[in-house]
DNA sequence: ATCGGATTTGCGAATAATTCGCAAATCTTT
DNA sequence: AAAGATTTGCGAATTATTCGCAAATCCGAT
C-alpha cells in the first residue's frame, strides 16, 4: 500500500525543480524523460503519483487545451500563493504577507480552505505588462 | 474577421449559465449539446470560442486529467474570484471586499494583474469540511 | 548482502479525446 | 433576397491517455 520515491520519479522531478519557473506539458516531459530512457506510460503514471503527492501542480495555458505540470516548492507554498503569467507562461509568488492576509479574508468569511499547492493566479506579469 | 453569437454558441452558454454552480467536461456537454442536435466537433470549436471570448473559464478536478468549463458571470466577475471546490467540484464567489484588498495588494507589491475571468481558487468549501 | 512480497516499469495495443477537411447551411450586412 | 464570411455536420485522422501483463525494482526484515 505504501508507495515510493523511485529514481524516475526523483529524475522527473528534479527536471521540473531545475526548470521550475516554467511549465511543461506531459508530452514535453514525456519527450525530456524519453531521452534518458523513461516509457511514455511511466511518466503519465508518475505525473499522477507526484500530483497526487503534492510534488507537482496542474496549470493551463492560453490556447492549449493540455495540461501543463510544474514543480511545487513546499516551503514556498506554505506562504505564497503562484502568480503564473498568461503571456511568458512564467511563475512568480506572491508577496507573504498580501498572501496571509487574503488566506485568512477567506477562510473567514467565506469559509473556504485554499488549497496551496494547487491554486494559481492567471494574469499578467510586471515585464510583460510593459 | 468578426465572429458571431450563433444559436448553438448561446445554447451552449445558456446550458452553463443555468448550471453554473458547477463546471462539465467537454464529454459532458457534447452530450448534453448532442440531445439538441449539436455535433461534436461543433462543441469544441464552440468552447474555444466561448473561452477566447471571456465568456466561459477551465478548471481542472482532482483525478481528471480533463479540463472542464464553467460560465462567467462578467459582473460578478468584476468583483470576486472563483473559489472552486476540489471534493464537489461546485463554485462559490469570493467576498468582494476581500477580493479587492488582495488584487490592490498583488498590483501593489508583485506589480501582477489578476485576470479574474480565468483565475480559480482551489480548495475545499465549507460543506465539504465537516 | 540477500530474500520475498509489494510496487513500478516497458512494451505495445486499446481507448479516449481532440482536431481536420470540405461541402452544405447560417449569419450579418447590404 | 443576395453576397461574402463564418459556422456546422460528418466521418476520418490525429493526439493524448490508459491498460494488461511479464520482467525489473524497491525496501524492510532477515
Amino acid at each position: 500500500m505504501a508507495s515510493y520515491m523511485t529514481g524516475q520519479r526523483r529524475e522527473l522531478l528534479g527536471f521540473l525543480r531545475t526548470n521550475h519557473d516554467r511549465a511543461f506539458s506531459a508530452k514535453e516531459i514525456a519527450e525530456e524523460m524519453s531521452d534518458r530512457g523513461v516509457s511514455q506510460s511511466a511518466v503519465y503514471r508518475n505525473l499522477a503519483w507526484l500530483e497526487k503527492n503534492g510534488k507537482i501542480s496542474r496549470s493551463t495555458r492560453d490556447g492549449h487545451r493540455e495540461i501543463y505540470y510544474s514543480f511545487v516548492d513546499a516551503e514556498e507554498c506554505r506562504r505564497s500563493l503562484h502568480l503564473t503569467c498568461e503571456k511568458c507562461g512564467r511563475t512568480v509568488h506572491m508577496d507573504p504577507a498580501a498572501t496571509g492576509r487574503m488566506l485568512s479574508d477567506i477562510a473567514g468569511r467565506d469559509g473556504f480552505s485554499v488549497n496551496m499547492k494547487k491554486t494559481v493566479l492567471y494574469g499578467v506579469c510586471a515585464k510583460c505588462k510593459g
